[in-house]
DNA sequence: TATATTTGCGACCGATTGGTTTGTAATCGA
DNA sequence: TCGATTACAAACCAATCGGTCGCAAATATA
């Protein structure tokens, strides 16, 4: 990695976590040119302008988020320990998060959906994906029997996903992790008692 | 209401939609002075700076919340079916908006945990009033002999306001209300079969 | 209706916003 | 190691930010 793509990594990571925790209007360039000990005319130079940067640092959230999700999974092999792994994993993100401010996805959905168009579709896309990377898992644990096969797969990873953010949201307001350990050992028993045989 | 008052009120109105949508840093004054009408200085006769706009917003859209909250519970007799009203609300947050933009409540608490002291802690203080509330609702139903004895109040509102709350979120982002509706329904379902006797 | 008070506009303020340009120093490939 | 290229800082830009102030008009009170 040459100079410039090293610049331009600092300028991602340091930016993604002042837009995760400040949102895309709270975060200034002053305070990413802080962040990045670099002047104006040094992002610029990796950059076309703010949105740019904003893209570029969801992306680079997204892809942690994605990556602890496949990391965590690939170590489990029975489908429902890779349900159980997923709410662990939307649990690190209030205990130990990928990106400080909690789930990036989510805060940018909040952040962009009524005033940023093109994050917003970005983070519309994720929302969905994950949704459907959920949904994928939930299927697979029915085709090997370890699910009920009347389970409904699409509503069931709605419950997880959305109960899982809600309480994610709650524990960072309260700066505490209380609320999300809570969630997550219900959302536990909520498909032991539901989807599993 | 003077004139005086009415004006109060308009721009507390005007900027409490700005404020849910856009958060605190998108919503400038001139956006408030174009939704008022009014120039600067006939705002600032009113409030002595944007944080003052603000929180009295925020109290605007807390009260209509709680209100919208009260009035349907209000004209329900059962704990159960209050329950199934909370649900309810919650699924026209998305539907029906009291204030434009989905949850003022959870909105403000994205927006502001990392960047607003003052109005992080009202949406603290709005959120764990909101999850008490519900709690009492299900300790209610346990002391009329509706609902199990054994029946976890905090964790179950917690589940119900987060699931509710996240599913605002992915419905507010998709531009559409399926998803929210999925999540009542399931909701309704699971409070039918865990806690209900 | 006369008067005291409130209300709101217009003009202004300094600070900060995102963004551009230019010169030069550091880096890189041949 | 030398020449082409890239990377970065400094200075600058117009626009917008939140906020102030004085004056005139509208309003409330008597």
């Amino acid at each position: 990695m040459n100079k410039g793509e090293e610049t331009r990594s600092l300028i991602i990571e340091k930016s993604a976590e002042l837009f995760n925790t400040l949102g895309y209007n709270g975060c200034s360039l002053n305070e990413i040119m802080e962040a990045t000990q670099l002047k104006k005319g040094g992002i610029y130079n990796h950059f076309k302008n703010k949105d740019e940067i904003a893209m570029a640092a969801f992306e680079f959230s997204y892809s942690k988020v994605i990556k602890r999700f496949k990391e965590h999974i690939m170590k489990e092999s029975s489908s429902y320990n890779k349900l159980l792994v997923i709410i662990e994993v939307f649990y690190s993100f209030g205990a130990n998060p990928v990106v400080k401010g909690g789930c990036p996805i989510f805060n940018t959905a909040v952040d962009a959906t009524d005033s940023h168009p093109i994050l917003r579709k970005r983070a519309q896309e994720a929302i969905n994906t994950l949704l459907k990377y959920v949904e994928i898992k939930i299927e697979e644990g029915k085709i090997e029997g370890e699910f009920k096969s009347n389970a409904k797969a699409p509503e069931t990873a709605l419950l997880l996903v959305s109960a899982m953010e809600g309480a994610l949201m709650v524990s960072r307001v309260n700066d505490s992790t209380r609320t999300l350990r809570t969630a997550a050992d219900l959302m536990k028993t909520h498909l032991k008692q539901n989807i599993l045989i």
